[in-house]
DNA sequence: GTTGATTCTTTACTTTCTGTTAGAAACCTA
DNA sequence: TAGGTTTCTAACAGAAAGTAAAGAATCAAC
């Protein structure tokens, strides 16, 4: 067999790749007439509504939503995604939290469960809980497997998309678990896996403040720090799948914190919502009046309670707070210098605190940026702690209606 | 004027991308028959003969070589790209040297000439300088401008590729300056201006270890420091095309030392050529030791000299580069756990070294890699100090003949 | 040498896309 | 109601790739 260096292409390519754009533009603009896709595609009218026709009767995909307001002539039909009765499922597997979604085939969610994840008890106990968490969303509506097109997975670490598995995952502490393969066992339905900071990315890509940029960044910043990225328009993956490790980038070699990889100054070991706890807890003075001003016990201060008594005018936790976000500031200039995106968005669960994190980190970033460099915007993700969620909707879709290919 | 969103496809764009499939692999494979070109593009035979038709007699950029050895049955008429008489420039504008090659369309060197850069001048002396350069090349080959289809030239700085601006370079301390256009004043052909380290990527990607490879990086390890990004086969521009600034990647903020660009603890500001040539001048101790052993005046000691010595069994040098060495390992390990690349490609000055720069660099970068990421290879990019100059014959071939196109 | 198999290339024809042109359908304005 | 505008469709043309089969040039075997 003889390797194949490039695409081809043939009018089976040709077709595949005109109905992507126009299923694409569908799903986008929500309600859309087929006069303006011919405007936004540049294809003639007969082949969009060749295309369009293929998608309402054959694929069942579009339907004709309703007839639109004239424009001074005929008036356009509406297209609309056909939501039907399918529905997909999106899970957010966090070190702390479980959040899973149902929602219609536009990705918009209708319902959701959440739950504490309890991890200690090993990855089968963990596999039980992904279970509960689809099997809840379904039993709830009273559906069945038959009526959701598959369920998408987001995980904190690396791992072989392909495949499924999870090579190696600090926050569970899992080493080539089969976690796709001992879904689909459970759960039946088409499983895909990804890693959760990559999905925030597309999630954001899809549906979100991305929509419409080719070269942007999205920084997951919470109990771990990692980032996704969009290069000339693509998600980027790597040579392996393990793209976005930003969080072990080493932002101060001479740091003495150590990082869980074992190496000295990541980035993750220096502003991450779990190292701005510790942090907190291990320095007396600061847990002391930390512990005090918010009324929680010390060894329950997380990053969160720390922000809140920064807010509150604590120094000692301002302190903290300022040492960690310069850190991030650095780590996110390095990616500009890098990468030169036009925008950069910040999820995660520190990008939920408000001008106490917001203001020192953009300052901190343009002071740290080249002149050119500066014009790089930076802003809060669309989606909030739903960016893996909604990144794992967007993920199934694509798979299914045939848009993650060439 | 609607904005398109993406790129429809036509029986044109169809003829183009198969065209340009063809006419890649014929440049890569050097010498190819019709039937080999079947096998690896998966185009039926017609498809594949008419196409050449076509280059060879319409666009005679194709020729037929000779008839080549039979595999058991008729013989193959091997193709190859048309040498004709034409040729093409390609410039290395470096801070100390300026290098000029006359190469044919197979990007084969056929001429060299280099300069000393006199930098010290200004801007209008340097363009000078290039236009000699490349009167050079036409006037001893008796060349004149139609034979040549165009000049590439690499600059260090950000630049506007489109326009032809060198936004900023620090090197030559140059802001906005019209490269392009001046040069294209000068000299009767078209000009194309890249950044030298985006040329050295598309040097390695088009004719050298990158060949086949999807995620790869090179470094540019000189008298600065930058990296050039291929990323799922494509080069990465970054949004403004100043991507690759990874030179001003802060690697130690608690660094004394303040960068060009004013910034502390820049790679660049610690780990360039420069910053160890400049390391071993300060260093009275070190300074006078390199001095006595390698015999030159302390003001005259570059990083080359200091590698020198430490070859030499300096100690004084040996600390200089292993400290450098150290914090280029950083900054390739933080761009590994970024990209997940498979192949890094280290180029420039400092990579002409042997063992004293090589050994340490590898281990440095190796031990600061998290496991699964350490299958990384390391190597020196395939063209040397060639490299840029090899690059900017890839990209004036690539517009030229419409390789650079969607 | 002649014959048959093998490999490479071309010829003639089919299929399947998109595009063009013209006209029908459905609305607005006057 | 008439004319203009916008949207959509029908019929046909054009262009590209593909298929099948024949032709061309070799090798191998008798």
């Amino acid at each position: 067999m003889v390797k194949r260096v490039t695409q081809k292409v043939d009018s089976e390519v040709m077709i595949r790749i005109n109905r992507r754009i126009i299923l694409q533009l569908i799903r986008q603009k929500h309600m859309i007439s087929r006069a303006e896709l011919v405007k936004l595609t540049g294809l003639a009218a007969p082949t969009v509504s060749r295309i369009v026709d293929r998608l309402v009767n054959e694929e069942d995909l579009v339907r004709y939503a309703r007839i639109g307001d004239s424009n001074g002539g005929r008036p356009p039909v509406i297209l609309e995604f056909n939501p039907k009765e399918k529905h997909v499922l999106g899970i957010d597997l966090g070190a702390t939290l479980i959040r899973g979604v149902l929602a219609d085939l536009d990705a918009e969610i209708e319902m959701e469960v959440q739950l504490q994840t309890d991890k200690e008890q090993g990855y089968q106990a963990v596999v039980n809980q992904v279970v509960n968490v689809a099997e809840k969303l379904l039993s709830k509506r009273g559906l069945d497997a038959s009526k959701v097109i598959g369920l998408g997975i987001g995980v904190p670490g690396l791992l072989d998309k392909a495949k499924g598995i999870v090579t190696f995952s600090s926050a569970f502490n899992w080493k080539n678990v089969k976690l796709k393969e001992d879904l689909e066992a459970r759960i039946g339905m088409p499983i895909f896996v990804e890693n959760s900071t990559r999905l925030m990315a597309l999630g954001e890509k899809t549906y979100g403040q991305g929509k419409d940029l080719r070269n942007f960044i999205v920084v997951n910043a919470g109990h771990g720090i990692a980032a996704g990225t969009v290069v000339e328009g693509q998600l980027t993956n790597g040579g392996q799948g393990f793209s976005g490790e930003f969080g072990h980038m080493t932002v101060d070699p001479n740091s003495p914190i150590i990082c869980d990889c074992g190496r000295k100054g990541c980035l993750e070991a220096l502003s991450s919502g779990r190292s701005i706890a510790l942090a907190a807890r291990q320095n007396p003075d600061a847990a002391k009046s930390i512990s005090e001003l918010c009324m929680v016990s010390i060894d329950r201060i997380e990053a969160k309670t720390v922000f809140e008594a920064c807010r509150r005018g604590d120094a000692s936790a301002e302190a903290i707070c300022l040492k960690a976000i310069e850190y991030l500031s650095i780590g996110v200039a390095n990616l500009v210098h890098l990468l030169d995106p036009t925008h950069i968005l910040i999820g995660g669960g520190l990008s939920l605190n408000r001008d106490e994190f917001w203001k020192p980190l953009t300052a901190g970033i343009r002071n740290r940026l080249m002149v050119p460099n500066r014009e790089v915007k930076i802003l809060p993700a669309e989606f909030k702690e739903y960016d893996t969620v909604v990144g794992s909707l967007a993920m199934v879709l694509d798979s299914i209606l045939g848009l993650d290919i060439g």
